[in-house]
DNA sequence: AACGCGAATTGACCCAAATCAAGTGGCAAC
DNA sequence: GTTGCCACTTGATTTGGGTCAATTCGCGTT
């Protein structure tokens, strides 16, 4: 809304390397200044829980750099990734007292947090917060959505292709993009992150990875470096019709 | 957000037999007329689509009687539910000009429309909408995760049983409630729509529902009228810690 | 009463992915 | 250079749920 046309990312807060995604920069001064005195940063090493679900949760954040993901489980372990953390993405939640999910660093990562009493006082006061955290909400309510028609009806190696033309979406945009459709990236995730993402094993996830390996889909360096010679032939792989606009 | 402790439920718009959820009624005079003067109604039949994904709407909307679905699908025709809208739910997105998902009508329903544009003016202009419109939608991004845990890891035995305690929690706290544990519903899907929300086939989900009852966790009268004899039994059964508060 | 029809059930069989189990490869520590 | 460890791969086997097909159950129509 407010200024969304002009620089649709949005952004703002000081010194940060990255530019946060829920406040808008043409607005700054005053809130600008509010926001610095509320923000502090945490950083986590690679495999350290950020917080507990159930947990109470002070804070909002934002990642400025590496990958989180966001879990449930069941009692006896079974457990379900329902969303991974790029850098500029936003966690937590105006409103709520606790944390509803584990949140996990994936990679080593940095996080601005703002005490999240003070970030609520502001955003009752600062329209277009609100208004921004709503599309934010709503983007990623899209993407959950678009996450259960693959955890409910696609097949293992639709799975493994959809995922792999997610990372690469996000990923190789900023990386080297050879020819037309030649994409090269690194997967962030351990196969096991990728099989608690996709309900499936980690048995599976590396059989369907061979399979498309084999089958000429996408070329492996080592095990986490994947180069994709085809986009498109990826996306028919992955039974999206190929608009593919999701996980945004 | 601002007066949420007072009237959790929200509400508001003149003459609707329900009370919508995105506008607040202590804040009414002004806008409650505003949003009289753009509002009009629609109604449906069961099996009717509302609306196609990807078709133009210029309208946002609340239901007021019956029950939709929204679905996603994909090409070679596997659908997956994405959402279930029972009344006072909202449909549809400001700042979004075309449908992301296929809305049909579960039953005879009637929807309370207000048209787009000017309801995305108003929501500039009145900051509690946005707000309310913001806890609505994180409260349903914790639904779809919810779901996505479902979808990912639960057994087909369990995802009926989820299936059956949330609409028992929906629909039974009006109705007959006897006595501790015990409940009693009309189940508002087909055995296909309960399909297409599990990511099952109606035959899995004919012979689960059979089980359940053969081991004696529901009583059957009918195809649809279900009767569970001990909540806490079926809690089990769905694989819940038991807290379980989802699909608000 | 007979018919038609869509919703649901039930059975027989099959297959994709889970499970169980045995390697392989890379790399850091001593 | 050997050891240990962890991430990953690959194989053999099992199984939960899908597929295909045959009924059955209601229920409105004529």
């Amino acid at each position: 809304m407010a200024h969304d046309d002009v620089h649709p990312v949005s952004l703002a807060c000081g010194d940060c390397p990255i530019r946060h995604r829920a406040v808008c920069a043409r607005c700054e001064t005053d809130e600008l200044e509010e926001l610095e005195s509320i923000k502090y940063y945490r950083s986590f090493e690679a495999g350290q829980t950020v917080i507990w679900s159930g947990d109470k949760m002070d804070f909002v954040a934002s990642v400025v750099s590496g990958i989180a993901t966001l879990t449930q489980t069941l009692e006896d372990g079974r457990t379900q990734m329902v969303g991974l953390l790029l850098p500029s993405d936003f966690v937590g939640r105006p409103g709520r007292e606790s944390a509803t999910y584990n949140v996990s660093a994936t990679t080593d990562i940095l996080m601005c947090c703002f005490r999240r009493k003070p970030f609520e006082e502001m955003m009752e006061r600062t329209p277009h917060i609100a208004q921004r955290l709503l599309q934010m909400t709503l983007d990623e309510l899209d993407a959950a959505r678009e996450w259960m028609l693959l955890l409910g009806r696609k097949t293992a190696r639709e799975k493994i292709a959809s995922l792999l033309s997610i990372v690469a979406r996000r990923d190789a945009s900023i990386k080297l993009r050879t020819a037309a459709g030649r994409m090269t990236f690194d997967l962030p995730l351990t196969r096991e992150a990728m099989a608690d993402y996709l309900g499936l094993t980690l048995e599976t996830v590396s059989r369907q990875i061979s399979a498309l390996k084999r089958d000429g889909v996408i070329e492996l360096e080592g095990k986490r470096h994947v180069t994709v010679p085809d986009m498109d032939r990826l996306l028919i792989e992955a039974g999206d019709d190929s608009d593919g606009g999701f996980l945004v």
